[in-house]
DNA sequence: CTTATATTATTAGCGTACGAATATTCAGCG
DNA sequence: CGCTGAATATTCGTACGCTAATAATATAAG
C-alpha cells in the first residue's frame, strides 16, 4: 500500500485512462478518437455552437477546441461557417458523414458506459455520477 | 439533460481533468507537472526501479516513461545508471533534487487530495475510490 | 552453437490539453 | 466620432499518452 493507492487524483485519472482508451479501441474502426466523439455528441444536441460554445460544453478551453475541430474539418466530420450577426464568431456544423458517425459512435460509447458500470446497481452507479460531479464543481470553485 | 450527462466516460474524464490542473497550479512554482510528481511519488517507493517496473506501477506504457523520465534528468530530479545484470535494463535513481521535490511535492497533492474529497464522508470517499479500481480493473479484463 | 523468440528501451508520428501571446471584431464611453 | 477594453478564434510552445516500428540484449529450442 502506497501513497498513490490512496490518491484520488491518480486513481481517477488511471479510471479515465483505461475508459478512453477502451473506447478508442472500439472507435479505430470508424477512424475517430474518444475527444472526437465527443464533440459529435455535443453537434448533435447543438448543431451550429461557437467555438467559444463548445468549449464551454465540454470544459476545453479554445486552443484545444479549435485542434480538434481542424482535424474533424479535415476529415469531413464537421465544417465551419460564419453566421452569427458577430463577425467573430465561426459556428460548427455537422455534415451528413458527421451525423452518421455520430449516431453509430453514440452506440458504441453507450457500450462501453455500460460495460464500466456492470458491476454496480443503479443506485451506486448514480452516486458515483454524482461524486464525479462534486468533484469537478468542487475543482472550479462553484460551490463552498 | 443531454447524452454527455449521463456519460461516465465523460465525466470521468472532465473530474480528472479539473484535478490535474488544480494540482499542476500548485504544482507550477517547482517546476513540475502532475505527471512528474506521480513519477516521483513511484520512486519514493521504489528507488531505483527500471523503466518498465515504473511503467507498470504506474499503468502507463514504455514510450511515455521515457518521455516523461527524459525531461526529469533534464531537470536534474532523477538520474539513469545501469545496475542491474540485464544491460537491457536502466534504472531510474531520484536525485537528492528531486527527493527534496518529491517531499514538498507529496504534500501539495494530499492537500489536492483533501480538498476534492472535503463534501464526502470517509465511507463516501472510500467507496468512490473502490469504485475507481472496479472500473480500471473491469476495463482491463482483470475480472469477469 | 545457432537460430528463433521474447524483453527492454527508444524513436517516430499523431492527437489531445494547457498557458501565453496575437489578430480581429465588438461594445461602451466620453 | 475615437478610444479603451472585452470577447472570439488562432498560433506557438510544451508535455503527455498512445501505436507502430526499431535496436540491443537475453532466453529457449534444436
Amino acid at each position: 500500500m502506497n501513497a498513490l493507492d490512496g490518491s484520488v487524483g491518480f486513481l481517477l485519472a488511471r479510471a479515465a485512462r483505461s475508459m478512453k482508451r477502451a473506447l478508442e479501441a472500439r472507435l479505430s474502426e470508424h477512424n475517430i478518437t474518444a475527444t472526437q466523439y465527443i464533440v459529435l455528441e455535443a453537434l448533435r444536441e447543438h448543431d451550429g455552437a461557437s467555438l467559444s460554445l463548445l468549449g464551454q460544453k465540454l470544459y476545453f478551453d479554445n486552443p484545444t477546441i479549435t485542434g480538434i475541430v481542424d482535424r474533424m474539418e479535415r476529415d469531413g466530420l464537421v465544417e465551419r461557417r460564419r453566421v452569427a450577426g458577430d463577425r467573430r464568431v465561426i459556428n460548427v456544423f455537422l455534415t451528413p458523414k458527421g451525423k452518421a458517425l455520430a449516431q453509430s459512435a453514440s452506440a458504441i460509447a453507450e457500450a462501453i458506459n455500460r460495460d464500466a458500470m456492470r458491476s454496480f446497481s443503479p443506485q451506486q452507479e448514480s452516486e458515483f455520477i454524482n461524486t464525479l460531479n462534486t468533484i469537478w464543481r468542487t475543482m472550479n470553485g462553484k460551490e463552498d
